[in-house]
RNA sequence: GGGGAGAUACCAAAGUGGCCAACUGGGCCUGACUGUAAAUCAGGUGGCUUUACGCCUUCGUAGGUUCGAAUCCUGCUCUCCCCA
């Protein structure tokens, strides 16, 4: 059984379509149950939802039986990774660095078994190693077994070559070949993975393990995941979506995962889930049966926000988008409890209002704009006055509508609504 | 060290004395269509207001010339290219 796992490491990455790179002998290598890591670098105060592809390696890699290193950048994140970077990037000051790994290193932990099972996962930070490193060792241990010509010749380096590239980010990538071969020296690791923009760093470490005379090394990437239009996957109206819910609240971190494509939902089913082959094909072919059921976009919105999350939120955010989105009528909305806006609440970007203020009667403007905030400027809302763009509780409105306590909800709430999908809560106290 | 080119809004890129809040493309927002999809089409995309061919702020930065500057001049900062 346990052999039958393990063999099944690369067909599984492969049919879900997480397998872009592979060094030679990796199969053979996997044969045995192996150690493996991937960094991340703690450039942000949070991982957001492109990190869940590296992540979901690592969690495939340990469920296969292999031991999974995730590896915190904490002294890589201080140099800068120049991979899949059209320009320098100004240096984080440490006490970022330091504030970003903490979280981090807790959104990592949802994901893997850290517990002493043999193949238990381990969490590690690179500044273990490399900040008590001195410069003369490095130069000498590590960089004089690197050519300028290999390094350059790196895609990561060329694609800087006119842009610009400072000797530091330059640099990066020895800093992560001596990780690589630090850790197969310390912790029997042997193999390493990461996304396809990491090729060259992993390349570097197994290259760097054979000059040095160390074990021999294996690489494995993902292809980069991008949306069916070539841009980046992961960014939404607003940007990243966060895994940290105070960056990205947990609603619409589920809204991200309900509004894919047809297309992209069929991909990242096979990507991000970790059901078995034959339940994602059964949904597969539903989902292309009935693609207006989005039953795959609901699926994952689901799963991840619950892996991410937790099933508590993930309900909420059910439940949340059912009574928005469900029929969505105006009459169905003075249907609703004081208990269902209460949850809307927690879940939805939300404003406070005086009673009094709401009594002297508001026009839409002042209320959206000046009361709750839920807009930025005057002019945005006049421009989406123009084209009926805002909802006051499911009913259109224009400029010139005074919204007072008739139009209360429960006799407290107001459902504010820029066009479809951006909603917003006003609470009267 | 010498010579050259450049810095314009989220990005790319026009504009080189008034017609410029600034062409165009992408992105983004809204509307129509739909399934909270894709594609398509339409409008919008600095802010404020008495919505007005009105006002304020913005074309790297600091000054200057001019009735008037993103556009001309000077200093400064930064970037790229070529030669040494």
């Amino acid at each position: 059984m346990q052999q039958k796992r393990l063999m099944n490491f690369l067909d599984e990455l492969r049919w879900r379509g997480l397998l872009a790179d592979i060094s030679a002998g990796m199969e053979e290598h996997l044969r045995q149950p192996r150690c493996g890591y991937l960094g991340f670098d703690p450039t942000a105060a949070s991982l957001h939802v492109g990190n869940l592809v590296p992540i979901m390696l690592l969690v495939h890699f340990q469920r296969a039986g292999h031991k999974p290193i995730a590896l915190i950048g904490g002294a890589t994140a201080l140099i800068g990774d120049p991979s899949g970077k059209s320009d320098e990037r100004p240096l984080l000051d440490r006490e970022t660095v330091e504030h970003n790994q903490k979280a981090i290193e807790a959104q990592l932990r949802r994901f893997m078994d850290f517990s002493n099972a043999p193949n238990g996962a381990v969490l590690l930070n690179n500044q273990a190693w490399l900040s008590s490193m001195k410069l003369l060792d490095f130069l000498r241990d590590v960089g004089k077994h690197s050519t300028i010509s290999y390094m350059m010749s790196k895609e990561s380096v060329r694609a800087r070559m006119d842009s610009g590239l400072s000797f530091t980010e330059f640099s990066y990538q020895l800093l992560q070949a001596y990780d690589f071969y630090y850790l197969s020296q310390h912790y029997g690791c042997t193999v390493q993975m990461g996304g396809a923009d990491q090729w060259g760093n992993i390349t570097a470490g197994i290259e760097l393990s054979r000059k040095l005379g160390g074990p021999h090394l294996y690489g494995l990437t993902s292809p980069l995941l991008t949306r069916p239009d070539g841009k980046k996957f992961g960014k939404s109206e607003e940007g990243n979506v966060w895994l940290d819910a105070r960056l990205t609240s947990p609603y619409r971190f589920y809204q991200f995962w309900i509004n894919l494509s047809d297309e992209e939902a069929a991909r990242c089913l096979r990507i991000f889930s970790l059901l078995p082959r034959e339940e994602i094909e059964m949904l597969e072919q539903q989902h292309r049966l009935q693609p207006e059921r989005r039953i795959i976009q609901e699926f994952l919105a689901k799963d991840l926000t619950t892996r991410v999350h937790s099933a508590q939120e993930a309900k909420r955010a059910a439940h949340t988008a059912a009574i928005l989105f469900g029929h969505g009528l105006a009459d169905e909305l003075r249907q609703l409890k004081a208990d269902d806006f209460e949850m809307i609440r927690e879940t939805l970007p939300h404003g406070i209002l005086s009673r009094t203020t709401l009594e002297r009667g508001l026009d839409v403007i002042k209320l959206a704009v000046d009361e709750t905030g839920f807009l930025s400027s005057r002019s945005e809302a006049r421009r989406l006055l123009q084209s009926q763009g805002i909802s006051v509780n499911k009913t259109p409105v224009t400029a010139n509508d005074m919204i007072g306590v008739n139009h209360l909800l429960c006799d407290r709430y107001l459902l504010l609504q820029k066009g479809k999908k951006n909603y917003f809560l006003v609470v009267v106290e």
